[in-house]
DNA sequence: CTGTTAGCGCTTTCAG
DNA sequence: CTGAAAGCGCTAACAG
């Protein structure tokens, strides 16, 4: 491996020069540059990234932890937020969290090691303490996804409660009383506010609380267990709203299972869109994130921290959109 | 930030000493071992990887390359190529080559001087040129993933052509004499393989060459485009392959558009498959890349490369697997 | 069993 | 406009 030493001794000038016109960190006579240049061509030099790391403190890359194999939203999250990195010239180290408080841990500490410039988390249920606090401590940059988890940091995620009562109101007004929820990863913020959405969606239909309405999902085998649950009722719903994007095909799955159709044996409407939510028959009516926007927003208020770490934390909610197709059975449009 | 020094101080030891108790390399004894641990304890020290890195000229990191907003296929294959790397203790730096030669080029190079340890790459359709000869020259272990580019190097990937020539078959079989396929991205191996497996499957099952039958994607609009220009045919096929996992789903698109019905007006079957190919009606025939067995295989190639970078180039096609179910017309099971 | 001493390759004062 | 030299934080001979 060519060093800069090595491109010095070639070009017939110092290091430090060498290092001068690599970065146009001051001035330098052209025909110097030009040798330097030269000789970094000859050679095919390439700066050693470590070792200027360590020199400035500084490695231009930042750290994502989230949980992709459980959740097809974050992955477009992922591609969203890697094109915006590399646009801006860093690079992303990745790691999935499994939604494991341990894993999670490890994972950040990880990435403290490795000096990232800042970090990008989706915290999972549990990590309410250990991590935050060694976050805390480490006065890393850094802005959570999607989940609420702590005000003092920066925040990136969608609108959740608003969404959901909306999707209740739309199934109330078509005349469903008994409107069931296949909620979310339990602890997450996003759950507890949709769940909290759906609430109050059901307050304002003049619809009551009934606590057997909700299921409780989990890992993939929980979820079809409390969509069959909730669908074995002695009075079962007539609609269902699904608390996120891989509850959707769990939910469909088991409603295929059962030979219900949908929207006439239960209506089906669900938080997260899909590319291919309107192959399904009947076309799924969903509430969509904007996932690009999420992404793209989340990086930005990420390098204006580590620009400026005394920043005040910020807290965004992206709005939802609601793509109204069949399967809630308006025969819409 | 705490640094070694502050740990061996605090222990009243050398920051050898400190180093060597940290990595079990040499051995300590046991009282003062715990001294220095306490000490890390109490001051909470993280190891600073560059500076490690930069003197043990390893990393713990490896770089994976490929384009995934293009294709689903590869954002499961980054899921299981992640929790692989994760278990082996490394770190992954994800980059996104958009199917780009230039941004292939600029990643690797990102990489290379990030000092990672080895390189999984997705060639992009144009690189057999420049990147992999820049990467020979650095002499770092890589190896290429699903995309046969190259012999000097390892490569593991899917054995398309059989599997493609079998989907034709099975449509032969069932009576279609023009069946029409939508190829993928132009130039790469996968998509030059399984336009030879198409060709292979036509000729066995003693139908001719029609060139105008298959039809050369790219981007997006392009696939639909396409696409539509094959049903345009004076002759139309009455039945279609798909060349990939993202071409699906614009194909269904295109179908769902002119109203023909599967498998009726036009049978369809795929190359890859999806979580929710059976949720689809009639549910999607499709040939199942085997993406966990890729990506597992993919890092122990890497692995072991890293170890010994004087192994022979080894060349892996994972078989697939064919999920029969009921959009090419069998009606199945 | 432990400490000293060189680096690893780059950046950055401080002089000139 | 350019060079010398002192680190950045850690590892790894080399001595004891």
């Amino acid at each position: 491996m060519v060093t800069m030493a090595d491109v010095a001794r070639l070009a017939g000038v110092s290091a430090a020069t060498v290092s001068h016109v690599i970065n146009g960190t001051r001035a330098v006579r052209p025909a110097t540059a030009q040798r330097v240049l030269a000789a970094v061509e000859r050679t095919g030099y390439t700066p050693n990234t470590l070792a200027r790391g360590l020199a400035r403190a500084r490695t231009q890359s930042i750290g994502l932890a989230l949980s992709g194999v459980r959740n097809p939203f974050f992955m477009e999250l992922v591609g969203t937020i890697e094109a915006q990195v590399g646009r801006a010239g860093l690079v992303l180290l990745l790691g999935d969290t499994g939604e494991d408080p341990q894993q999670e841990l490890r994972l950040v500490q990880a990435f403290v090691q490795r000096r990232v410039d800042g970090l990008l988390l989706a915290p999972t249920a549990g990590a309410g303490d250990r991590v935050l606090r060694y976050l805390a401590a480490q006065s890393l940059p850094v802005v959570l996804l999607d989940r609420f988890a702590s005000t003092a940091l920066d925040v990136v995620g969608t609108e959740n409660e608003e969404a959901t009562a909306g999707l209740v109101e739309h199934l109330a007004a078509l005349g469903h009383r008994r409107i069931g929820l296949v909620a979310g990863f339990p602890g997450l913020s996003t759950t507890v506010e949709r769940i909290r959405g759906y609430r109050v969606g059901m307050l304002r239909s003049g619809l009551g609380e009934d606590a057997k309405l909700v299921a409780h999902s989990g890992w993939r085998a929980a979820t079809r267990g409390a969509t069959r649950a909730l669908l074995d009722l002695p009075e079962p719903p007539t609609a269902l709203i699904s608390g996120a994007n891989h509850i959707t095909i769990d939910v469909l799955h088991v409603l295929a299972e059962r030979g219900l159709r949908i929207p006439d044996d239960v209506a089906l409407v669900a938080f997260d869109d899909f590319d291919w939510a309107d192959l399904l028959v009947p076309r799924l009516t969903a509430v969509a994130q904007q996932t690009a926007l999420i992404g793209a927003r989340a990086v930005e208020l990420l390098l204006a921290r580590i620009e400026d770490p005394t920043l005040p934390p910020r807290q965004e909610r992206i709005p939802t959109t609601f793509v109204h197709r069949d399967s809630c059975g308006c025969r819409a449009r």
